[in-house]
DNA sequence: GTCGGAACTTAGCGGCGATAAGGTGGCCCC
DNA sequence: GGGGCCACCTTATCGCCGCTAAGTTCCGAC
């Protein structure tokens, strides 16, 4: 039975775990296939291939692409899409630094226009949406990069980070030494992710109040009015 | 004369920026110095010693440590400091990834200290000041990552991402093509750099308001209002 | 029954980070 | 002025790495 690209995949995410990205090499991934490294460039036209069908493998698991994002609830499915795809990375060692090299294939634009979709439904313009699912992203992967690399170096820490005598003078960090030492990120994740979803919140009322009085022809009150609408008296909810 | 660390950490640097960070290897930096490669050895302990210097050495061009942050208009500094440490990144090709692997330092936290200090007198406890100060830089280095990645392959890339052919059934991201295709990347990192200080606002109102109400033993309504007065309102000032 | 191609092997290239061990020159101290 | 020390560098080498070239095996189609 000859090898299938799939196995490879699955065994190189498997490695991927055991050993991390910098013990990913080829010969290792070929020697736990029973094979010789050079067979793997039979299946793959070189490394990066490789690591990009595993970033798509590891995402394919937590967000499937035929999600129907609701209008009406947009701060429940962007967050529940930002955790999903943060625990899709940190369930692989090194998830963020697999992922990270990868560009945005084609076949993931009908999801994302589907996502579109339902934000201009709740009041963007395409070019705002889009850019509001970016920003998200790009949230996600510098904190999970971080993350990971704080937890990679934690294991082979010897010592504690940022010891209390280092904040001795330093009272406001002392309070937040727990946040400074990352003792809780999945909090401090969705405490970042909590705070982009209310400036959204915010930008949205802005834009389509903007769009009420382009269409309307008004001006002032109304507009004011819709954003204040959806600022402070939705503070918190859809987010924990 | 005998070698510097100085020395060697600018020219890694120039080094970077005509290689990119695969390029930059030992023996290619010894070359350029003059000296055989294991030299290197003497100055530093090894690669990774190296990087967090290169790493140091860029983003304190861009952020001098004795910046003294303005509680009046944390959102001024906030969107200056994420702006500077953006182009320090951008300054170097793969910037971002050098500065990807680093681990805060003891002698950073001083700094630290004084925005956690203004940030608490706008408002904030010093646990959700510090959350506020992660979650910016951790957007900054997804960003920053994502971007260079970007220009990356754009220089060795033959046809253009995304063509129109295959934005043919996707109205809306045809509508944002150029955020799609990152034609203006400062723009796009102003938009959201914009949305999660909105956040913040948002935020500090809330906290400021749940702080007063704490402190006078009032509950309801107050609280509402200040939270109100702060969001909306506030849409946009501060950030161009 | 042979031909072709899929799937692999063996051999090897150039490059990597890092270590070991040895050389060299200048400075200090007696 | 001679000896020793030490900063700084060299040469040689190790065990990896991604990747390619060329040859082998085996199986199914005709």
């Amino acid at each position: 039975m000859a090898l299938q690209r799939d196995e490879v995949v699955r065994t190189a995410l498997r490695v991927l775990n055991e050993e991390g990205i910098d013990g990913l090499s080829t010969r290792r991934l070929a020697r736990e296939l029973g094979v010789q490294s050079p067979a793997l460039y039979w299946h793959f036209k070189n490394k990066r291939e490789l690591l990009d069908l595993m970033a798509e493998a590891m995402l394919a698991e937590a967000l499937p692409p035929d999600r129907e994002p609701d209008p009406e609830h947009w701060p429940d499915w962007i967050a529940a899409d930002a955790r999903a795809k943060r625990n899709a990375l940190l369930a692989y060692r090194d998830g963020a630094r697999v992922h990270a090299g990868t560009l945005p294939t084609e076949d993931e634009l009908p999801a994302v226009e589907a996502q579109l979709s339902a934000l201009c439904r709740a009041g963007l313009r395409p070019r705002t949406a889009l850019r509001l699912l970016l920003t998200v992203d790009r949230y996600i992967m510098g904190w999970v990069t971080e993350e990971q690399a704080w937890r990679q170096d934690a294991a082979q820490r010897t010592r504690p980070p940022f010891p209390d005598e280092a904040l001795r003078d330093l009272p406001l960090l002392r309070e937040a030494a727990d946040v400074l030492r990352m003792a809780d990120h999945d909090a401090d994740f969705d405490y970042g992710l909590r705070v982009l979803v209310e400036g959204f919140r915010v930008e949205i009322a802005r834009e389509a109040a903007e769009g009420r009085e382009a269409a309307e022809g008004r001006e002032g009150s109304e507009a004011d009015e819709a954003a204040a609408g959806a600022g402070p008296d939705a503070v918190g909810d859809g987010l924990a």
